[in-house]
DNA sequence: AACACAAATGGACCGTAGTCCGCTAATCGC
DNA sequence: GCGATTAGCGGACTACGGTCCATTTGTGTT
């Protein structure tokens, strides 16, 4: 993409991924909850002061390592094939989407758990919920849900808390209801 | 029980109290979120050491604030009068406890949140949250629920999750489904 | 009352997340 | 190329939760 934000200083830029590479590589050989912010400035070899200018805290930089992910899986419940994209009828689409929530939740482990415990409720402003909000409530208004229609989707979203998912590894294929 | 543990000394239960008295006085005060276990230990004429002693962690303090109230609470779904207590069918005393649960995140509030916020997974393998989830189970069994009716019981508990509930001052009454 | 001993204490100490601010150097207009 | 401007940098510093351990103090025993 050409100039998103006006300037963007070319050192910055790099800056930016040698800390997310640096982080990637921690995060991968130690645990995301045990690495420090300074082992990763360390590693990167910039300032801590760096670090927190390009993410804001800690949560923000292990949202910057998911990006991509998130990136991909939005897309693909957005705009991708369905069952998951559109074209299925909603409530298949909602038990894709819970499915492939569950994947999301297994590859990603401990690192959605290390991107969630911010300040209290700050995980439900954020955008990303925002999103997966936005979509499920759609759903269920599509399926001609007779309810509130997005309290029904914090509950189901309520289910999928990483944190939840991770205590009980249960194997469970229930739809939504 | 006689005897949980041969002795409890005298000065110990008066510091508990007075540490209580003062985590109580801060919080209501301040917010819950702000005080600090300095402050606290400050206002007792403690030492912090103190406060850890009793309590574990700051969580463990918060719960300690909690404590009297959740007891009654517990009390009441569990000998208490129906709807709530034994007495009336499981679907009614069900749809109690989400009541009365709501009455109490409205009431207790941040202190709640406060005392959740743990290690990741930890409030889940607390004793609170196991009392709810048996209980909720165990209604549910008996409502003839022909399901994984544990799964369900931590389903319907994510949707009172103090954080999700603050975050969302609705009123409503759905009956759990 | 004097003693022995464990329980309890307090505050110095540590590790970590996050802030602050003086310095460095990338970028731009000339 | 050559300043001027200012985004970006780094690391000392703060605040807070939690630990440690030498010292004190309550308690049952004699």
């Amino acid at each position: 993409m050409l100039e998103p934000v006006r300037h963007e200083r070319a050192d910055a830029a790099r800056n930016r991924a040698t800390i997310l590479a640096a982080a990637e590589r921690l995060v991968g050989q130690h645990n995301a909850q045990t690495v420090t912010m300074d082992q990763i400035a360390c590693a990167a070899g910039v300032g801590k002061g760096t670090l927190f200018r390009h993410f804001g805290d800690r949560c923000g930089l292990m949202r910057g390592l998911l990006d991509e992910r998130e990136r991909s899986f939005q897309e693909d419940f957005i705009r991708g094939p369905a069952p998951l994209g559109p074209g299925a009828p909603p409530r298949e689409r909602l038990v894709a989407f819970g499915e492939r929530m569950l994947e999301h939740i297994e590859i990603q482990g401990d690192l959605l758990v290390a991107a969630e415990n911010g300040a209290p409720g700050e995980r439900l402003r954020h955008s990303v919920y925002a999103a997966y909000r936005a979509h499920v409530t759609v759903l269920l208004r599509d399926s001609a849900y007779d309810g509130d229609v997005s309290y029904l989707a914090d509950v189901l979203l309520g289910a999928l808390v990483s944190e939840l998912v991770l205590f009980q590894r249960r194997d469970l294929a229930m739809s939504p209801d």
